[in-house]
RNA sequence: GGCGACGUAGCCAAGUGGUAAGGCAGGGGUCUGCAAAACCCCUAUGCCCCGGUUCGAAUCCGGGCGUCGCCUCCA
């Protein structure tokens, strides 16, 4: 039984698919007029451990996330640029999906853009415009009409009352209400566009998600996604459009992850305080970076700080020495009946449990440190190949749904030449007991990056230090 | 001003009525040529403050104080 908190209902319930086996989402992507930061990979990274997660309880997912390649800042953002927007776009949505791909994102199953569904969306407006709860104006924009859909503000919990509403909704001439949001916007004689009944011009920001999830999903889906910055208006928006031409919900739950803030300040494109996605993973092993954002409950707000990461990264660090050595071991062939034996044979269970419960990964993620403690109790009693074999088993099962274990894009830290040579060097004056060399060439592979740990068994492990930077 | 969150150890963070998960840091050990890593043990009589309900509250209710988000593009 999954548990999923609803921002509509304002309640934890169960959930219930319209359709089962089948789960649908549709998840609110981002618009690339500029580069991805932190916060846009929260949302990518919750949602790619919730259908995991539905995959790993037995349902179907279809996963929908499109990418708003067409708006005002695009445009603006291209004059400014001398770059057209469509290029501009695929800039920055190439290298999101590239990004998303190092952070062990599964692709959604379709990510449609705006401007390759435009007829589905101008279709979707001209039957507002026909069911009368739409209109165009003289001056080409085409408007929602707001007082018309009572139920306007369920989501949010805004009331309709345009004199609270309204308080900062800027004025157009030729809107009936202020409160009336655009669905087709008049494009300036300079600006790039597109044509449609209503002249030249663009799709307002939320009819695209009521067209395109209904094209994708159908009337009704059962999980809708997206930053709880989005609550208002876009969802408040969305839904007013989608229930007013179908008479349902769109979606069976609302799902809202909370923002991801930096000295609690929230991060965002248009304050320019984001930290850099690029720049992170070329830092941080991008486990490191996935599990820290899962370490979290997705609902509360997350303030990021790369002391935390960094403390973060060490934890992790245990678990990956683990799998590093139990990835190949045997599976457990005994049973033996101990205390720390039941608890690895029953870890999924507690584990999957964790994510039942509207997607715990903070306590999912206590569970596998707990994991990782109950191999070492066996390995301690001295049933060893038990103990590991467990682990390799649990670790394995743990990674499938949250993704936490090195991949080999993590691993490709190939040793320069020269760093090989010096490991070799150093070996040689191990073996002949001259300590003081190996202990400078030590010092010399630290000084460029790389530690070197020396194991009981007379091997050694050459890793590279994260580096934390300095302010 | 309206709507909505949140305040748990030095830091991060779970926990929605039953007596404080987990991680980092810190202290003490084991192991090691040294170091590091790894492993083991320890570390909140208390959950912003004040009242209330209850046999029992971090958890429910009321009132404060503080922080944040949305109301404009935003994941």
């Amino acid at each position: 039984m999954i548990m999923i908190y609803d921002s509509l209902t304002r309640t934890k319930r169960v959930f219930e698919p319209i359709n089962p086996p089948e789960v649908s989402i549709y998840v609110c992507g981002v618009t690339p007029y500029a580069e991805s930061h932190l916060g846009h990979a929260r949302p990518a990274i919750l949602w790619d451990v919730i259908k995991r997660h539905l995959m790993r309880r037995g349902y179907l997912v279809r996963h929908v996330q499109n990418f708003t390649d067409i708006d005002d800042k695009l445009v603006a953002r291209s004059r400014d640029l001398g770059t057209s927007v469509s290029s501009l776009a695929s800039l920055h949505i190439d290298e999101y999906v590239q990004w998303m791909n190092q952070l062990g994102v599964l692709p959604p199953d379709y990510t449609p853009r705006v401007t390759e569904n435009l007829s589905s969306i101008i279709d979707f407006i001209e039957a507002l415009i026909a069911q009368n709860q739409a209109y165009a104006t003289t001056l080409g924009n085409v408007y929602f009409r707001v007082d018309k859909y009572a139920e306007y503000g369920r989501l949010s919990g805004r009331t309709s009352d345009a004199g609270r509403l309204g308080v900062r909704v800027e004025l157009a001439d030729d809107k009936e209400n202020p409160l009336d949001f655009a669905l087709w916007k008049a494009a300036l004689p300079h600006e790039e566009y597109f044509t449609s009944p209503w002249g030249r011009g663009r799709p307002g920001w939320h009819i695209e998600c009521s067209a395109m999830s209904s094209l994708y999903l159908g009337q009704r889906f059962d999980l809708h996604g997206g930053g709880i910055d989005l609550m208002f208006p876009h969802h408040e928006n969305e839904l007013a459009q989608s229930k007013s031409y179908f008479g349902t919900d769109p979606a069976g739950c609302w799902v809202h992850n909370g923002m991801i803030t930096q000295g609690n300040v929230k991060m965002s494109k248009s304050l320019g305080n984001g930290t850099n996605l690029g720049d992170l993973l070329n830092r941080y092993p991008a486990m490191a970076l996935r599990s820290y954002l899962l370490s979290v409950q997705y609902r509360n707000p997350l303030d990021f700080s790369e002391e935390a990461l960094a403390d973060w990264t060490h934890g992790m660090e245990r678990v990956w020495q683990l799998w590093e050595r139990v990835r190949n071991v045997a599976s457990p062939s005994r049973k033996l009946g101990t205390k720390w034996e039941n608890r690895l044979a029953s870890f999924e269970e507690r584990f999957l449990a964790c994510l039942d419960d509207d997607f715990n990964t903070a306590r999912a993620l206590a569970e596998v440190f707990d994991l990782v403690h109950d191999v070492y109790r066996g390995v301690n009693e001295g049933e060893t190949s038990t103990a590991l074999g467990w682990a390799r088993i649990n670790l394995q099962k743990a990674h499938d749904v949250l993704g936490l274990l090195p991949v080999e894009s993590d691993r490709s830290m190939e040793m320069d030449p020269l760093v090989t040579r010096l490991l070799t060097w150093r070996e040689q004056a191990r073996r002949d007991k001259n300590f003081l060399l190996g202990d400078e060439i030590r010092v010399i592979l630290e000084k460029s990056g790389w530690v070197v740990e020396d194991r009981s068994d007379g091997s050694n492990m050459v890793t590279r230090r994260v580096e934390v930077q300095d302010d």
